[in-house]
DNA sequence: AGAAAATATATGACTTGTCACGTATTTATT
DNA sequence: AATAAATACGTGACAAGTCATATATTTTCT
């Protein structure tokens, strides 16, 4: 007895909650809102974007790499650093150069600069990873990106090869 | 004995490869290719985008609905909506009048020809969904959802409690 | 050596998502 | 009843992804 005959409340809490088991919609909501807390936290840390943190990072781990090789460890396609590193460099984050052995390439280099930026949102972005083992063990990390590496193969799989795939065993 | 000297080729490979195991990481790129199969397969399923099929399926299952509504079943901010909708009115998909009871709320309904192009996506994204089955048990999709819940909870954390929360127990 | 194929990067166009803010309408308070 | 607070929606601005295509450089093949 809502009095409201145009909509059925009752069907859409329904369905809100049987979208709750959808894998898919749930996928993009966590992601959303995981990117959304990263963000809110590195402008704490210094105010720096997500693409320019995790090459910080990987710059600081690993010392100079290439735009294939940042967009490699980054699961991300090369246009995005392409796009972020002239910046970085105007920040003075970071140098580049074009490579000697291979003149396509460009190595990306860590300045001094962006070392104290990495030191600056490192303690910040550690802390989250810290809180995260809080709340979850190790373990069922494990089993998670377990579940998550399965996942990701049936996400890459060819949209072609969903349609044609019969059941087969 | 690469003869490249001016990047570690093992360090990089050790840095991908621990990068597989960092849980936002791999959200960022699971969604991603979640996504792209999606629009490929909708693409084979009448052109339709991601948001107007999640829109067409909700009206279909629960009638008509309101955008804030849409936005709740979808777990989505409602401009993305606000945004879709007036497109899917003039491709004749939906139709949209103001809420007699609350004059604030738009009211959504599928048309014949909104019906006619889920009947078109579904079987597609059932497919899907079907093959999805095929890897995963429903046991297994239950706990990896529990997982996701869990998840959901820790990056929906606010900033501040990430950084304010010390290690209690 | 020369031609063809592969690779690295840049760039334009697009989708999906967020937030903040403005306006209209309803609901709650005094 | 009048005012204040809440809610629904539209819209501008931006971040983070994708793809396709163009160009420069290497590598491979004949």
């Amino acid at each position: 007895m809502t009095g409201d005959e145009e909509r059925d409340v009752e069907r859409i809490q329904a369905r809100a909650e049987r979208a709750d088991t959808n894998l898919f919609g749930r996928m993009a909501a966590i992601y959303a809102a995981s990117r959304k807390q990263a963000q809110d936290l590195l402008q704490v840390g210094g105010g720096i974007s997500i693409v320019e943190w995790r090459t910080i990072w990987d710059l600081h781990e690993v010392g100079p790499m290439t735009i294939s090789d940042l967009a490699l460890t980054q699961r991300t396609d090369h246009s995005q650093l392409s796009r972020a590193l002239p910046q970085m460099r105007q920040k003075g984050l970071v140098s580049m150069r074009q490579a000697a052995q291979d003149g396509r390439q460009t190595i990306v280099t860590l300045t001094d600069k962006g070392r104290d930026a990495y030191h600056l949102a490192a303690p910040i972005m550690g802390r989250r990873r810290a809180v995260l083992a809080d709340v979850f063990t190790a373990a069922e990390i494990a089993e998670l990106v377990g579940y998550l590496d399965r996942f990701e193969t049936f996400v890459r799989l060819p949209a072609e090869d969903i349609l044609s795939k019969e059941k087969i065993e």
